[in-house]
DNA sequence: AAATTTAGCAACCGCCGTACT
DNA sequence: CAGTACGGCGGTTGCTAAATT
């Protein structure tokens, strides 16, 4: 029965074992001690001790290539390791579990599809930091604090990935179903957590105008520019950087959280290092259809303090650990 | 310093496709 | 066609060392 013996392409033997292969391999199990079954002899030799395996970490290369290679092929990790000679399926596939698939969740990713997460849960760490934040207001009544200043921004730009998030969240769970059964949160559960938020800002941060122009700029290139602002707060936005701002007002109460959407007009420039935002007003130009549009200037030319945090001009969403 | 938690990694397990009798 | 064994694959487990409390 089984097969009949052949070789492969390096000349091993393969197919059914001879008698005589038999007694070879009894006799040297029993020589040596060996107690394993040789299926555990292969996997140990094909994944550790074949000899041209190499050990050690991963490489800048290796790390990009695993990433492009799962987003086209997925968990197919023998078909990677075809790629990356002398690393073993077991070790890509180690290596990806313990250390990109969480590179790739702390930076916002679906580990899976490759492709920002828009799923509630996935905000959680984001709702830790908010909740610190709102620990942080209720401590600190004084925007005069520098390094406060600074925390603040840090937490304002994680606070509007979190509301990106959630409205993304949201409209996804009405109109579509996904066997992902986080998502499966219901409306008014996503609702009373959104109307939470808000409640937070208006009893905090949102209160202090002035502090404005710098919480709605998250300016990086990969990220939303889009922050969520409570409706009743419109009086005070176009006061304070509405009038001919380069912040556009998208749109009012389209379903029932009844809020705005805040995003700089076309296209968002990095803010130099060395500059803080000026806001400067001018006319409000209203915008087409039900979207109350207007435009504004902030310019850049304040002068940088020494606690302008230096991470600003990068990618705060992937720097950034939420503490 | 001891206890507990976390991270990394090798190994195991079960399934499936293929080859052969 | 059924039965058997091999080989490969991907998911998961369990051990150990490091880090944290």
């Amino acid at each position: 029965m089984g097969r009949s013996p052949c070789c492969d392409e390096n000349g091993l033997k393969k197919g059914p074992w001879t008698p005589e292969e038999d007694q070879k391999l009894v006799h040297h199990i029993q020589l040596h001690g060996l107690n394993r079954c040789g299926k555990s002899c292969r996997l140990r030799w094909t994944n550790y001790l074949r000899p041209d395996i190499k050990r050690g970490k991963f490489s800048q290369d290796e790390e990009k290539t695993i990433l492009n290679l799962h987003s086209i092929l997925g968990n197919k990790w023998s078909m990677i390791a075809t790629h990356l000679p002398g690393r073993t399926d077991n070790e890509i596939k180690n290596f990806w579990n313990t250390h990109l698939k969480k590179k790739l969740i702390q930076m916002g990713f679906d580990p899976m599809t490759h492709r920002p997460r828009t799923d509630l849960f996935s905000s959680l760490p984001q709702l830790i930091a908010l909740a610190s934040l709102k620990e942080l207001m209720d401590q600190y009544h004084s925007y005069e604090d520098p390094t406060v200043i600074m925390r603040l921004q840090t937490e304002a730009v994680q606070l509007a990935r979190l509301q990106y998030l959630l409205q993304s969240a949201t409209s996804t769970m009405t109109t579509c179903t996904t066997p992902n059964a986080l998502t499966n949160i219901s409306d008014i559960q996503a609702l009373n957590l959104l109307n939470s938020l808000s409640s937070i800002k208006e009893n905090s941060y949102m209160n202090s105008s002035s502090q404005l122009g710098s919480l709605v700029m998250p300016y990086t290139d990969d990220l939303p520019e889009l922050v969520e602002v409570p409706s009743n707060f419109q009086t005070t936005l176009n006061n304070e950087i509405g009038q001919g701002s380069d912040f556009t007002l998208l749109s009012q109460g389209e379903n029932s959280l009844k809020s705005l959407w805040v995003l700089p007009s076309s296209p968002p420039l990095p803010p130099p290092p060395s500059a803080l935002p000026v806001t400067e007003t001018s006319t409000i130009n209203p915008g087409d259809g039900d979207a109350c549009s207007t435009s504004t200037t902030t310019s850049f030319g304040g002068e940088a303090p020494s606690f302008w945090p230096e991470f600003f001009s990068e990618d705060p969403f992937i720097n950034d650990e939420i503490s």
